[in-house]
DNA sequence: CTGTTAGCGCATTCAG
DNA sequence: CTGAATGCGCTAACAG
């Protein structure tokens, strides 16, 4: 492999020339452009390209970003959700010439941990968390006294963080699908999800649904199966949530709409409702979470609250690049938090209420 | 950030020495234990962490290990397909200290030239390629003379190639397929697929199914609908194939069992098939490709011939590990071709054929 | 058994 | 306007 001092000695000048020119200072400090071409002309001859290490010991930057992901097993929601974030994230990144780096768990040692190592090292320039993915809690080295100097930036974080974090609007989201439930003319409302996430005694997502139902005056019920990890395969939480609402309809359905932790746990509702003999959405109006690949492929495709993944991934990758590049930005208040609003995908799964 | 040299002093020793014993060397060389714990203990309370640039400079290998990923916008079927191959290749290079880097097509870039870039820099030890993911009619760059120092593997070549490769065993998949129809009693089976993959006029999976049905005795036809680079979307490609089926379903139907050309398409197919009035299995057996998420979660769940895609990836892995550290294999015969087996993932989709 | 020395390839400062 | 000198942090060969 060619070096600098390869091309300076076939276009017969030095070294500093050379890397002067292919850096394209040869302006500010005053090189013949006569000259400047015979070192382009003499590093395309050699086949010059710089290394990649030098360059980024000397430097001091890797000019990579890594995003932790961690994944027991083969999880098919994560696959949609980690590409849609690592999608964004690559966006954001790549103008500036930024790579970015996947870092899995391997054995014992959780992503988290593993990335930070990389941050150590100098192999990441800064590190972005899903927090709901990565099992956090395993992350012990988030806790050290030296990750202040450390770029972390936190995804969807599960609890309080002095961590910079980016998030999907939650609240609004819901609020979003409660809203287009009550103009459609819904009184009762089901929410169906699973009965805890992670430590809390419910989800937040369940919470933000609950507060919307009660601002929008509408009544109803919620319906919370067990969730032991199950939510990892995606047939079984819709069978999870199929049977939790199937069981609840050997009675009479006492509300005309269902509002579901995300779009599998629609799909499993759907198929309930199936089952029973009710029509969607003419008996009963299904909204779903997530718009993933599934909604639209459903019969009847899924009206849905629109993740954006990729927005959150975007919006991640420029907050890392910022904090690399501007000193200052990284003495702001810690805990800054970038908020993503959600849109609503409305389908064919909603319809007017019926009246009773 | 503290380095050999802060280590060093601290523990009243030489830079040689710190590298020696955190390298876990000092035995060959030969350095008392009590300096040995002397310095590791310093390193310990400096908080020293190697540098990862300087390392990989002097040693001369990155120790990272490039996928490259040519996703058109946000795609749906590539978002599975890149997990499982990910996942299996990170299964391969962890253990050995390789990391893995997501390259992705920027602007007008493609993810493999932008992969052989990484390579060239070397910032990458090796790089992966899907071939039919990644656009290779794209990569220029593979072409290039010094591609020979370079080290690339593809998977699933769509084409002749001299670069080492690990491939799905489509042929034995179909023939899983075929196997398993004719064992059911079907003699008359419907091919359903793209009319072209790239310019080869029809589908290399296609003509082993059909090489399979010809082998078994059996009888049948082929369905080809346009396929657009539709199949981005999951939702058109599964239309697509509806169509395609419902306007053949107009006339009576002259066979009991279908082949799909992937999960989707039998999905499909299965639509058309309910629409038009006929039961699976019981009227028609549908068989489908790939093993996706959706094969579990439709009704009647999907038989359908599993891809392997994480061991597709281990593979790659393993071949790019030993490509990296034994020379030697280097030198061995170019094209060498590694083939993964897949299995019939057998579910309710398929059953008897109905006799007439 | 330990310390000194010599680069790896690059960017930059400072003389010429 | 150009080139020689310096050091980034690390490893490995070689003296001491």
């Amino acid at each position: 492999m060619p070096n600098l001092s390869d091309v300076a000695k076939r276009a017969h000048v030095s070294i500093s020339t050379v890397s002067a020119v292919l850096r394209g200072k040869h302006t500010t400090v005053g090189i013949t452009e006569l000259c400047a071409m015979r070192v382009r002309q003499a590093a395309q001859e050699v086949g010059y390209v710089p290394n990649y290490h030098a360059r980024s010991m000397r430097l001091g930057r890797a000019h990579v970003v890594g995003v932790a992901m961690q994944l027991p097993g083969v999880s098919e929601t994560g696959s949609l959700y980690f590409n849609g974030i690592c999608g964004g994230v690559h966006a954001a990144i790549q103008d500036e010439g930024y790579n970015l780096m996947l870092i899995r768990n391997a054995g014992r040692t959780g992503a988290v941990d593993r990335g930070v190592m990389g941050l150590r090292q100098r192999m990441l320039d800064g590190l972005i968390i899903p927090g709901r993915a990565s099992n956090l809690r395993d992350g012990q080295t988030l806790a050290e006294p030296d990750m202040r100097e450390l770029l972390v930036v936190v995804l969807d974080p599960p609890f309080q963080t002095d961590l910079p974090s980016v998030a999907l609007d939650e609240v609004a989201g819901v609020a979003l699908a409660v809203q287009h439930l009550a103009e459609l003319g819904h009184r009762r409302v089901l929410w169906l999800g699973p009965d805890q996430w992670g430590d809390s005694p419910t989800t937040g997502r369940e919470q933000a649904f609950i507060t919307a139902a009660w601002d929008a005056a509408l009544q109803g019920a919620s319906i919370r199966y067990a969730d032991r990890r199950s939510s990892d395969r995606l047939a079984n939480a819709a069978q999870a949530a199929q049977a939790a609402l199937s069981e609840r309809l050997t009675q009479d359905p006492d509300f005309t709409a269902i509002v579901g932790y995300n779009d599998v746990v629609a799909i499993g509702a759907m198929q309930a409702l199936q089952q029973a003999g009710l029509q969607v959405p003419q008996d009963v109006s299904v909204v779903g979470f997530d718009d993933g690949p599934l909604a639209q492929l459903i019969a009847p495709p899924l009206t849905t609250v629109s993740h954006r993944l990729s927005d959150i991934g975007l919006q991640a990758g420029r907050l890392v690049l910022e904090l690399i590049t501007d000193a200052q930005a990284r003495r702001r208040p810690r805990g800054q938090r970038l908020v993503v609003s959600p849109t609503l995908s409305v389908r064919h799964s909603t319809g007017p209420a019926r009246p009773r």
